[in-house]
DNA sequence: CTAGCTGCAAAGAATTTGCTAAGTA
DNA sequence: TACTTAGCAAATTCTTTGCAGCTAG
């Protein structure tokens, strides 16, 4: 799933590092060889991750690094910026690259939960004004709509679909 | 927190009860004492509410019904369209009356987890234009906007904050 | 050196589920 | 009566934490 294309540059790369060590030095932290793995694998990823595929790819590489550690390091590259969590109503954090790409807002199918990212100028401008209106200082802001995204129609892509659905309808409620 | 003063109308309640029968009916679930005792708090219920707080709620009430039943009830309530639940990232989800509300988006303090309704057209108009641009179907949208509201500024209002920081730099990562 | 880090296993919080008695249509 | 529920407790899922040894600066 995390991929070793790097949609990103090797040199982008060393610079998001180094900005990860600033922020480690500004506090005290320290530079580990987990941090670095894990920086690495977060940012050369494409598309949204758990910490959970970010473990299991670590540990497909041989650079294993425990789960717990996976979840304070996502933390750390969180709070620096480094990479920005979301949350789709489906009880799990994803997260993606933050460095080096333009702020999107995200659609999700229902079906097939697969992501899709959008922006949307119009929007953020009207948010924005929102808050202001009421006196308020917008720290974040999170849009995220469901879709039915159809492609299974098409090609059977959200297969997934079907599996979800034997399952509720299995464990009852209707 | 869950209060008995009805924004609603003894017969705008009644009305919803009767729409709960018919979704019943309709998927040949059954109206029980537990169903209907938690439709009536849920929607006399101005404000937003977890499933803990509502099971607390009807405890008091000497109306008890268990915790795990509350769940499953929220979640017939939710398919039902008479409660709408949202997910404000902060690990519990929150429930509100769906009946009788115009649609609307909020916005959460990060402070004082206080939450502000607001709606905005012209926002709604352009989420349906970007998920048709796309050939999708919109199913659900969820909007918030997370701000500092700055009451605490002047009153105190969101003395949680102070709280919530001691706890988060002791829990380390800082 | 020494504060900060890691891995592990155990703890937690929120939500879900299996099972059996009980209730509704 | 037959099928859906409720309550309880155990199970799950995702995430966090306590602790003892390890490591970067």
């Amino acid at each position: 799933m995390l991929q070793d294309d790097d949609p990103f540059g090797e040199d982008a790369l060393e610079s998001a590092l180094s900005e990860l060590e600033v922020f480690l030095r500004a506090r005290r932290l320290k530079m580990t060889e987990q941090r670095r793995t894990m920086a690495k694998a977060a940012l050369s990823h494409h598309g949204h991750f758990t910490a959970e595929e970010l473990h299991r790819a670590l540990g497909n590489d041989g650079e294993a690094v425990s789960l717990a550690t996976v979840y304070r390091g996502l933390a750390v590259l969180e709070d620096a910026a480094l990479v920005e969590g979301h949350d789709f109503a489906d009880g799990t954090r994803r997260y993606e690259r933050a460095v080096d790409r333009q702020h999107h807002d995200h659609m999700v199918c229902v079906d097939c939960r697969a992501v899709i990212e959008f922006t949307n100028e119009k929007i953020e401008r009207l948010q924005q004004q929102v808050v202001e209106a009421h006196g308020f200082t917008m720290k974040d802001h999170s849009l995220t709509l469901f879709v039915r995204c159809n492609v299974w129609r098409a090609d059977g892509a959200c297969e997934r679909r079907a599996e979800r659905e034997a399952r509720r309808k299995a464990a009852g409620l209707g």
